[in-house]
DNA sequence: AATCACTACAACCGCAAGCGA
DNA sequence: ATCGCTTGCGGTTGTAGTGAT
């Protein structure tokens, strides 16, 4: 039987306080980043030492970016998913200041709904026939060098979408990458057509993640990591674009 | 003004990997 | 080789905020 991470009964729960964010700053401002489960209780806080590590990692670090995602994260996001599926912690990697929870967060309220929106099955990011199809369908624009953002922002599309969201959300968690999908051999590029997937990636600055699994994971995965963050960033024309 | 529906996101939970003994 | 502990990850839930009716 697997010990509880912390004994429940006497931790806080639920949204944290000024004082319990104060105190965790300011123990971490001391300390660095240490043992997280005895770090509560050295930072005299009532928490278990998972909380206090999420606490810290997705909302208190200070070289968290917060606010809006530009468009060229959001396409950044979503060639990382078409290329790495729900690994979100690779794909905040790539995105400086942004946390795997923050990119989860907003592919499942924000990018996934625009995928669907666009007929793209955000699963797999293929076409699907049986979505509703995407509203830029011009001939010329077919080759599509428009951003994903910026083919959206009519968000009123959305609303059906957004009803079927939530039961749609149980499919979600089998999202594969295109990678692993395909045939041994076949490159992604046969269902992602126009899709430039340099996979050449950069370590995200040392300062701001766990690099060192990343590293056994971009290792695993044949990823250079060799190459600048600016390689990654998709020109407007490797937008996904994904129609045939 | 009250209620409902929905979104956004913070936080929690369970699992598995990694590591040292 | 295995066991137990810690950490990190991804999925899920809870809830405050907001807009629609």
């Amino acid at each position: 039987m697997r010990k509880p991470c912390c004994d429940k009964q006497d931790t806080n729960k639920g949204a944290w306080s000024k004082q319990e964010d104060q105190k965790l700053i300011d123990y971490i401002r001391k300390h660095g980043e240490g043992c997280w489960r005895t770090l509560p209780q050295a930072a005299g806080l009532l928490r278990c030492g998972k909380s206090c590590r999420l606490r810290w990692i997705n909302y208190l670090r200070p070289d968290l970016k917060r606010g809006n995602f530009a468009e060229d994260e959001e396409d950044l996001i979503i060639k990382l998913h078409a290329l790495l599926g729900n690994r979100w912690s690779l794909i905040a990697g790539r995105l400086p200041g942004r946390t795997d929870n923050e990119v989860k967060n907003y592919w499942n309220s924000h990018l996934r709904r625009k995928l669907l929106n666009m007929g793209i099955d955000p699963n797999n990011h293929r076409l699907n026939h049986s979505l509703p199809r995407p509203v830029h369908q011009n001939p010329e624009n077919s080759t599509s060098t428009a951003s994903t953002s910026s083919l959206m922002k009519n968000d009123t599309n959305n609303q059906l979408v957004r009803s079927q969201q939530r039961r749609d959300n149980d499919q979600v968690s089998d999202a594969g990458s295109c990678l692993e999908d395909e045939a041994p051999g076949a490159p992604c590029g046969s269902t992602l057509p126009d899709l430039n997937l340099d996979l050449s990636m950069s370590f995200p600055s040392s300062s701001s993640l766990g690099i060192n699994k990343d590293e056994d994971k971009e290792k695993k995965l044949n990823i250079d990591p060799n190459l600048s963050q600016q390689e990654l960033v998709p020109s407007s024309a490797a937008t996904l674009v994904l129609f045939q």
